[in-house]
RNA sequence: GCGGGCGUGGCGGAAUUGGCAGACGCACCAGACUUAAAAUCUGGCUUCCAUCGGAAGUACGGGUUCGAGUCCCGUCGCCCGCACCA
């Protein structure tokens, strides 16, 4: 019995590809295009299962898509900076570069073996001075045009990699890479101004309809737009002197009649200046600044604060003033850095008024309670209902007020309505070495000199001092020193690097002509090419890299660079792959092969002592519980993988790798094999017409043909690979029921028929066997090169279908009858049928419902 | 706390979006072929009663409907995102 040899075949055809050049494309305005894209990976040493899985998705795109006739642009590259190179570099002590080139190179090889439909020719890793060059032009027009901007501020510091941490980058108050609890410094920065695009980032979130309905509520969320009023109050100090007025900001202007209090965030600068002269409120501070953000320390942390004994004159109450106070809750990066309390209708307020004593007046008299004895308790109300308490609001609804409110204030000239994003800029300094460079220097009294374009790109030096702490570019001996191309005085570099999301925010546009050397991206290219139809990658970019992207594009045309506003037209989040994880006596992580089962007991395979098994985690190198690539495709073969890959998860959703699925996926692609290599029936010629009165087996099989492609067409637009794989196994077993019937007429003309189709089916899924197959089956063509099969709609659908007779909603009996027959007669057939006659049992028959085709519903 | 999602056999999952629940596969069981094993093929596989055949069943409780896995209300459980955002 046939083998099918996957060792020779698939080495074969990714020769024969690649000499062909077979995906290598060009701008083609004839035909149309088609921009196939998955997440281009860090080089971080190996593949495992999950990277092949992102980039098997992305192949069986790509390929349908080309046999559709789209101009299909697939490439592949390397996001190639970052820290792990330079803990790499410590740890085995070789150059960041080195190391880096190196995983390039051995992932490169494997994702050769994958057979994937890049064209490779494009290629790029972004840590080449050919590539970050022109991201360093791109800030310099950044800098020009007002969206890049450095400012000392208060940051996310990472103690462990040591460097600032973006906004995005902190995952419940830790380091999204390291998990160590995030510190606050204040530093300066260069910041990229995304919070310019906030609106625009929003709005055009209604127009991605092929994304995810959960990423695009979170970049919703993330960005966080509200909209209310910004506010002034007057104060007096204790002795009744004007002191510093104090700007807020609120959503709830209706609630000010309410007001019990302000509250000052302990980096408020009145706060800073109050401190000056009382050392309790400057302790207050201190100690306000070392608990950290977290979200344990939130939890736990109660609400308190200091009154400052400054008095707030109430702007609609004549004679009435509130104290202030700094409290440990209120955030400088948010709104104005102060509030106005109204306990009635805030949680947090009410809780801080009962901790200081101070007045509770609800404003808000909820539909239906009773006006004279309602209170608040220790539960804010915060829903909607007419106000009370409230002066000229009293009797408006909560909106109706809102809106007065915001007027009365815009008339008395004491603040505006405004709208408030939580987004902030994003910081993209980090003091790191593995980096692009940041293009600029600085005079000795800190101005800020671009460094000319033409003395670009600024390269990394190679000779760095890795293991002494601190920033490796700022300990370097000489590289900071540089003359003034104006005045020849000294200047000193920035020693900061690019956040690594730099890269991968323009990446998608190198792609379009990779060999550009004067600028990043031919803009005809990228205009012929952009947007990327179709994205793939993780959920955990969902606001990341993501939102960069989008916002990076924008500010490249803002730049002249293209008139391209949304990067990304398509969005496809695919699933973890998850394995166990486990740990050895004293806590080590352990391989998956290094433990094995001894009578019931999870051991390790050298050294026999107990393995904790841990919980499933997505499969990474740091927890080990990966399964290489070179495991599966070595013993079983690419094809075999990527069918595996596809077959019973949807995509989106994780999947928990287990070796069990394999032998199923590798016995199916041998079935395939066989039917194409040693057929019971002798095949038709190839081109032979089928027989007008073709009947019987051979018309029901054909019939099965014509609707699997169909079928696995629908499935495959849809992106449900899983039904795809099913269909296609439907079909192969109903091509061997045919090979059973060998004598019925027809049988080789439709065998020939079926088992092409089905090659061309799997093709986008298993490349190497569809195309060894082909080629048996007498083809000198690729058919890689084949457009995708056409079903023939006469025979998709069928003369007759099975409609189901219920009594009463329940199943009692099919019919099978002539496809559109008129209700009438499908009425007639269900109430004849012997066992619908034994179930109504005479009874009268009320009301007969026929949904054509499909079912009959007799109620009796 | 706020926002979102999910709950279907032993397991992964399917169900044309309100119309025959469990497609397809994994695992398992039985049989054929074989000296034997592997490979391959055939059949079985939600539960309960049973001979044909019936009854129940999509986390749980209710509702709408001729008809509900699908829609509505409530409960329980799990997962994800944000989080002192004023």
């Amino acid at each position: 019995m046939a083998r099918y040899n996957f060792r020779e075949t698939e080495r074969k055809w990714q020769e024969i590809w690649a000499a062909r050049r077979t995906f290598a494309v060009t701008e083609d305005a004839a035909r149309p295009k088609y921009y196939v894209l998955e997440m281009f990976p860090y080089p971080s040493g190996r593949l495992h299962i999950g990277h092949m899985r992102n980039y098997t998705i992305g192949d069986v795109v790509a390929r349908f898509k080309r046999a559709q006739g789209f101009n299909v642009l697939h490439p592949m590259g390397w996001d190639a900076f970052g820290l792990p190179a330079e803990n790499a570099a410590i740890a085995n002590r070789v150059h960041p570069r080195s190391w880096t080139f190196e995983n390039i190179r051995v992932m490169g090889e494997q994702l050769r073996l994958m057979g994937l439909a890049y064209d490779w020719e494009r290629e790029i890793a972004t840590c080449t001075p050919e590539y970050y060059k022109h991201e360093q032009k791109m800030f310099l027009d950044f800098l020009k045009a007002g969206l890049a901007y450095r400012k000392e501020s208060w940051v996310n510091w990472d103690p462990v990699e040591n460097t600032v941490l973006a906004n995005e980058q902190v995952i419940d108050g830790r380091g999204w890479r390291s998990g160590a609890p995030v510190e606050k410094r204040r530093l300066a920065q260069w910041f990229l101004r995304i919070t310019a695009f906030a609106d625009e980032l929003l709005d055009a979130i209604d127009g991605l309809e092929r994304w995810p309905d959960k990423v695009r509520l979170m970049q919703e969320n993330w960005i966080g737009k509200s909209t209310g009023v910004r506010l002034t109050f007057d104060i007096t100090t204790a002795d009744g002197e004007p002191g510093p007025a104090v700007e807020v900001y609120t959503t709830r202007p209706d609630t000010l009649f309410g007001a019990s209090f302000l509250a000052l965030s302990p980096n408020h600068p009145v706060a800073g200046t109050l401190a000056e002269t009382r050392p309790e409120l400057g302790a207050f501070i201190a100690e306000c600044n070392r608990i950290g953000t977290s979200e344990e320390a939130i939890e736990t942390a109660e609400k308190r604060g200091v009154d400052t004994g400054l008095r707030a004159v109430h702007p609609f109450i004549d004679g009435h003033s509130l104290p202030v106070y700094v409290a440990n809750f209120v955030l400088m990066e948010y709104g104005t850095g102060a509030i106005f309390g109204c306990p009635g209708h805030d949680q947090r307020d009410l809780d801080f008024a009962r901790k200081y004593d101070l007045p509770v007046i609800p404003v808000v008299l909820p539909p239906d309670a009773d006006p004279d004895g309602f209170a608040i308790g220790i539960e804010a109300y915060t829903g909607p209902g007419r106000m009370i308490n409230s002066g000229f609001l009293d009797g408006m609804t909560v909106d109706e007020a809102k809106a007065e409110a915001g007027r009365r204030i815009e008339a008395m000239g004491r603040g505006t309505r405004t709208t408030q994003y939580r987004l902030r800029d994003w910081g993209v300094s980090r003091q790191r070495y593995w980096g692009c460079p940041i293009p600029v220097m600085y005079r000795p009294d800190g101005t800020v000199v671009p460094v000319p374009e033409d003395q670009l790109p600024v390269t990394l030096p190679d000779d760095i001092d890795l293991e002494t702490p601190g920033n490796p570019l700022a300990n370097h001996p000489t590289w900071k020193y540089v003359t003034c191309p104006e005045t020849g005085g000294q200047l000193i570099r920035e020693t900061d690097t690019f956040d690594t999301f730099f890269e991968s925010s323009w990446y998608f546009l190198r792609f379009t002509s990779p060999d550009s050397t004067d600028t990043g991206f031919d803009r005809s290219a990228a205009e012929y090419w952009m947007p990327v139809d179709q994205y793939i990658g993780g959920i955990e970019h969902a606001v990341l890299h993501l939102l960069y992207a989008r916002f990076f594009t924008r500010a490249l045309k803002g730049c002249g660079y293209l008139d391209v506003s949304e990067p990304f037209a398509g969005l496809m989040t695919q699933g973890m792959v998850t394995h166990p994880t486990y740990r050895d006596a004293d806590g080590q992580w352990m391989y998956p092969e290094e433990v094995e089962e001894r009578d019931g007991v999870l051991v390790g395979r050298s050294d026999g002592r107990p393995v904790a098994l841990g919980r499933l985690e997505k499969m990474s190198k740091s927890k080990k519980n990966v399964v290489g690539l070179e495991e599966i495709v070595g013993s079983h073969g690419a094809d075999t993988a990527r069918f595996l890959l596809l077959s019973d998860s949807p995509p989106e959703r994780d999947l928990e790798w287990s070796s069990a699925g394999i032998d199923g996926a590798w016995r199916f692609l041998n079935r395939v094999w066989r039917l194409v290599e040693e057929p019971a029936v002798p095949l038709a010629a190839s081109g032979t017409p089928v027989p007008a009165d073709l009947a019987g087996p051979a018309l029901e099989t054909r019939r099965l043909v014509h609707k699997t492609i169909a079928a696995v067409t629908d499935d495959l637009t849809r992106f449900h690979f899983n039904k795809a794989v099913a269909r296609i196994r439907e079909l192969a077993t109903g091509l061997g029921e045919l090979e059973a019937a060998a004598e019925a007429p027809g049988a080789p003309v439709v065998l020939r028929e079926g088992v092409e189709a089905l090659v061309q089916l799997l093709a986008p899924m298993t490349p190497h066997l569809a195309e060894e197959a082909w080629q048996a089956l007498g083809h000198d063509t690729v058919i890689a090169d084949q457009p995708w099969p056409v079903a023939d709609a006469s025979l998709v659908a069928d003369d007759t279908v099975t409609v189901a007779v219920q009594v009463n909603g329940k199943l009692r009996a099919t019919l099978a009858i002539a496809r559109d027959a008129p209700q009438a007669t499908v009425e007639a057939a269900a109430l004849a049928d012997p066992a619908i006659v034994r179930t109504l049992d005479g009874k009268p028959v009320k009301k007969v419902i026929v949904v054509p085709n499909r079912i009959v519903n007799i109620v009796a």
